[in-house]
DNA sequence: CGTCCCGTTGAAATCGTTCAAGTGAGGTGG
DNA sequence: CCACCTCACTTGAACGATTTCAACGGGACG
């Protein structure tokens, strides 16, 4: 049994034969740690692996010139960065470490002999990259189109989720990990705002806070008033071939 | 020679094989015509197919509860649709002709198989993907951190650069093909304050109109307002294995 | 014990929206 | 060929959501 949280998600969703089982492992040969803030990658930076997050969160982030920062994406155990090395020589964007964690490089040529050789594999990565787009025009949804309670209940929704698909004990009452300042920067608001908008939540009981934590406490409600939707529930690698 | 502009676009970048020449002259095998208006796929359909866009323009968007919509993309030629289908039974979003089109579909068992036997393609699909990724993250940032102003300055550089990937005759005076409600659609704003920036563009001399034509004639100036960076320029395929 | 970071709160300012009205070009049927 | 209709675009004025500015509290950490 593989055990890095990425095959685990693999092969929650396809049988792996053992060639793929191997094909998995040897990503995770390869281990780095970094501490809490450190930057894996700048911006601009030359880019020629990818990695998959082992343990820890992180966050991809760009900065635009008048020092403002948009928040990309939080990243998860499981969950494979830096793609834009298949098409890019340099990093657009920065990812920096939300706690310890420990990543699995490897080189983009690791992943075009993957594509050789263990195809169903390529493709299953391919489709989880597909989750994540999709996940990605939600946010953009929400940035362009709803109201600032709306974007931060749909944010506080989609970390509680991804945070329950490393750890199904996770319930509705959960650590945030990130700051005031960073669910501003992920959704488009200011520090300030984000924290009115947390108030008026808890206000309206859909929230509770304390300790650090969060706790859904109307989970419905919020749902409907962050217009979510759980992307990553209705996955379906179902049409992949289940070869020998 | 393949006549699709997928197959243009690929060759552009990196040299193929019969055996590649042949998989990719598939999938322009079938085509489908839609007129202008036409909805390809509607958002919760049923999805088992992509399509590769081979004329015309479209669009892909989601609608809100309130009827809002938001504009997550715009296809042009040579651009792979409907990849959700890698990873979902039902489509996250509308896929809607923006003029009349010819598009050929493909089953995602086709996808599959090309994974299988001719993985260089497969990659370089990846890797196109990822493009379109990065361009998505652009205007993330564009939509959470810029003015309204800097966000429509960057969606007509995007359109014309896009435009002039499938014919580089285009210069910096072209027809938009949108209207100014789909612009905010796109960018996160309403259809009147779209007018209002074109007009503040055009007084500050940064483009002219008329006709139903855009013409960029300061290009420096409009790309430094709109932070834009040109993604499709900075492709690189070179790290792609040169099969036999 | 001081300092820094994060969170909190109020008041004023601003950017973008909403509402309302009007213009103009293109298409269609009489 | 004209009357009519629709749709996109345009413009002004009032409104409102979010930002900005400013100040303060509290906990963690050296």
């Amino acid at each position: 049994m593989p055990d890095t949280s990425f095959a685990a998600r693999i092969s929650d969703m396809i049988v792996l034969t053992p060639d793929e089982q191997d094909a998995l492992a040897r990503l995770g040969e390869r281990q780095r740690r970094l501490r809490r803030n450190a930057v894996l990658l700048s911006e601009n930076d030359r880019l020629s692996e990818l990695f998959v997050l082992k343990e820890g969160m992180m966050m991809s982030y760009v900065l635009l010139d008048d020092g403002r920062r948009q928040i990309l994406r939080f990243i998860f155990p499981g969950d494979v960065l830096a793609t834009p090395a298949l098409a890019y020589t340099r990093s657009p964007e920065t990812l920096m470490a939300l706690t310890d964690i420990v990543v699995c490089p490897f080189d983009r040529s690791v992943m075009a002999t993957m594509f050789a050789t263990t195809p169903r594999l390529a493709a299953a990565i391919m489709a989880l990259d597909q989750a994540e787009r999709v996940a990605m025009t939600d946010r953009l949804a929400a940035i362009g189109r709803t109201s600032a309670k709306a974007r931060v209940a749909a944010l506080l929704l989609e970390i509680r989720d991804r945070l329950r698909t490393g750890d199904r004990r996770i319930g509705n009452c959960f650590v945030l990990g990130i700051t005031q300042e960073e669910i501003g920067d992920a959704t488009g608001l200011t520090a300030v705002h984000v924290n009115r908008m947390l108030r008026q939540l808890e206000e309206e009981g859909m929230i509770g806070r304390g300790g650090g934590r969060v706790t859904l406490l109307n989970e419905a409600r919020l749902v409907r008033t962050a217009n979510y939707i759980d992307r990553h529930a209705a996955i379906d690698l179902g049409w992949l071939p289940a070869l020998a």
